[in-house]
DNA sequence: TAGATTGTTAATCGATTAACAATC
DNA sequence: TAGATTGTTAATCGATTAACAATC
């Protein structure tokens, strides 16, 4: 279960997270002709330490840094990018095309992390049989039995929370193996199958306990 | 900076992104006519291990829980709902009115959660002058302004990544303390300022490579 | 060479889980 | 009473930070 990059380096769930944020700003660099970057200097954009910075890069960096210059940009971004799969592309179905689900499928950025709609569903006739963003919707029913003939991985659940554990069954019926869960509930799943929650009462939750802290302390 | 609640409990920040999962499910029980919960019937529910689910009730529950029956699920929403602020309301602006930002705005849902959005700004002059779901839409140049006026205390940025860093720095002119970024840049603020962060890049990576080392183990 | 920066092992910190006493 | 469940202190696990040797 131990994920290990070249050698024996161990990608925390955390340092996963870090990655994301490391590429933009690499690829801003690269773009400003920026050729090389040192630990110590990402650190202080991040305001991370630099340790953290090091350990992450020389998880990832397939060749090594150089003592008192650094890590060369390009290389970092080539590394990273391969290390999230954006060098190759997932498929997905989105069920569930409200104002959210309108969203992420106008969303165009996806692609450049490795991930493609292919396919929409949802309930309401009238949306199912459009296309939006260039992608065909189709009825709810048809979930478990296109999925399993395109051998779709990857399903992402925008529909309101009533409806999401059904959706998801449905999903997990035509094989897909991991979901992307928008809607603010628990999903029951097998255990093979991947939930990863984009819950953004979670979200806020943090942030106004954060802000009723601060002012609080104020 | 320590975070205590009845007498010295402490809440951690994973034990209050799991609050609103415990909500969530606490109001369809309360909804079916469920009147007391055992901490290990929740547990099965989301698949934790019973003792953490004890410490997290522990720590936000105003009354014990009584042994051999559980908890008063009423009491149990009451009491998160206060933790989490949801009993009081604070102001929002949202910064960028695209898809994204339209889809926050539309989701009636957060007042719930204790967010108003009351203003959106855009900086496209068609959008500027409009009204989207009720919420007026003014210029952006106007948002530190405007910010100060009203006394608002959080700020939500749905604008490119290009445009974070300029409308954080508005908001925090502003006197905005909280920002609640959708834009997957890391933003550089000041240290009294909290950043929340739902960056979908930061998700989607660890679901790829979730479901990378799933296909490999197989 | 001297100094900045890398790479790695050990120490610390925070969060989860185990163990067990208290109690309805 | 016996047994399920609570509440809490101690042990473990994972992630971050400290310390330090290696090197360009």
């Amino acid at each position: 279960m131990e994920e290990h990059n070249r050698e024996n380096h161990i990608l925390s769930t955390q340092a996963i997270k870090r990655m994301p944020y490391y590429l933009q700003y690499l690829k801003k660099l690269a773009g400003e002709g920026i050729e090389i970057v040192s630990a110590p200097s990402i650190a202080a954009h991040f305001n991370f330490t630099e340790i953290q910075v090091r350990k992450d890069f020389s998880a990832v960096s397939t060749t090594k840094g150089k003592p008192k210059s650094g890590f060369t940009v390009k290389e970092l971004i080539y590394d990273m990018e391969s290390i999230l799969g954006y060098h190759s592309v997932n498929q997905a179905v989105l069920v569930g095309v409200g104002q959210l689900g309108r969203a992420l499928l106008s969303y165009r950025g996806f692609e450049n992390y490795g991930l493609k709609i292919v396919v929409a569903f949802d309930q309401d006739p009238e949306t199912a049989g459009s296309k939006i963003a260039g992608v065909n919707v189709f009825a709810s029913e048809k979930i478990s039995d296109l999925c399993r003939r395109m051998n779709i991985p990857i399903g992402i659940i925008t529909v309101p929370e009533t409806a999401a554990q059904t959706v998801c069954d449905q999903l997990i019926a035509g094989g897909v193996k991991a979901i992307w869960n928008f809607a603010p509930v628990h999903l029951s799943v097998p255990q093979n199958i991947l939930v990863q929650n984009e819950n953004m009462a979670a979200s806020l939750a943090l942030l106004s306990k954060h802000l009723e802290e601060k002012i609080v302390s104020e």
